[in-house]
DNA sequence: GTCTATATCGTGATAGAC
DNA sequence: GTCTATCACGATATAGAC
């Protein structure tokens, strides 16, 4: 019961953000998104100047949407081993609930990814961030063995991330049907955090 | 100097591949390949009757490789620790001189993805794979712990394929130039199979 | 701000001569 | 088999009334 009535802009642009993510760049059709803002064509064209600039606002946002859940996740002031559990377990929720996300970061991402990158100081960010700290701390007090951080990072989000975009490989490969699915995501949350601290913690 | 005179067809499925790789099927436009295959665009639609089964052509293709790939590793008769090494070293190379493979495969996934997995018998051959008796064998002998051999496979493969779909943000973030990035590549070769042993020998 | 009507162009596909 | 010319359609975008 929050806004039955919203305004035009945010119609389209929750309609638009829809299409987008389903279809992609050249797959969504601006009839479709008004269709489904129940908004005339024209207007979209009103608000925002061309297909173009809608989608790049759809984009920014999700993209920024999505680093900075990734941000704040590993920067919480967690120990190493409790912060690696919960990345795993919320950023697999993230993902749950937001599918079709990676995919779409990925696709315009050989185009102009590397701008939005650049706009929100993504590499500085990581580079000064607890998690990277911790790493280097925690192998210098001979805890864990000496890793590169990108490695780590690189496995973790990998590990969530391909299954989510490979749904339909997974799925049918295991047999799942989508409560089965969920099941795996869900097992998940022990294995990747398992794997990362097995491999942390030998050697 | 293999065959500088190619027929017709042939032009227009390397130029094809090329374009909706790169492309996507969205995004390829038949004039395009037409250009790239050096050949009228009217050819295109006398040898394959329409985009779309010129696009299923590629895909069955080049989905078949793929696929293809990942069985023949699995079956090899090595050792399991072997194995797993093999697998990341060669999987790794096919990545990296594929790079669009991945996310073209995953494109069309959630359309049409389930006939081709099931044509080829896809979980038939992964159930009786040499890989999952392994698995189970060893982890009987007490070598390694039980585990679910689809949390294992997908491991290896997001390890992979998630920074080669992510190229240019973990490029960025890692401060890589090209040929940066083929040595992070080259340094996973060793990382995840590290990392997929300690987890099975630890627990 | 919101609508209808329309301009303009790019697309996949084909007809038909050679 | 290969070409040129063209159709038919759907796309984005805009003009202009209200």
């Amino acid at each position: 019961m929050a806004q039955e009535k919203q305004d035009a802009e945010t119609k389209i642009k929750e309609a638009a953000r829809r299409v987008f993510l389903a279809q992609g760049y050249e797959g969504a059709k601006m009839r479709q998104i008004a269709e489904e803002a129940d908004v005339n064509l024209a207007m979209i064209n009103y608000y925002f100047r061309s297909k173009e600039q809608l989608f790049n606002s759809i984009y920014a946002e999700t993209f920024g949407q999505f680093i900075g859940q990734v941000m704040q996740l590993i920067n919480e002031p967690t120990p190493l081993e409790v912060k690696i559990w919960k990345i795993v377990d919320r950023y697999t929720d993230f993902l749950i609930d937001n599918p079709l996300v990676p995919s779409f970061i990925l696709s315009k991402q050989r185009v102009n990814g590397g701008e939005f990158l650049k706009d929100m100081d993504v590499r500085g960010q990581i580079e000064k961030s607890v998690f990277k700290k911790q790493l280097v701390e925690e192998a210098e007090k001979g805890n864990i063995r000496l890793t590169d951080p990108l490695q780590v990072i690189t496995a973790i989000l990998g590990c969530l991330v391909f299954p989510i975009m490979a749904q339909q490989v997974v799925s049918y490969v295991g047999g799942l049907d989508e409560a089965g699915f969920r099941e795996f995501m869900e097992s998940r949350k022990q294995f990747v955090p398992e794997m990362i601290m097995a491999y942390l913690k030998s050697g």
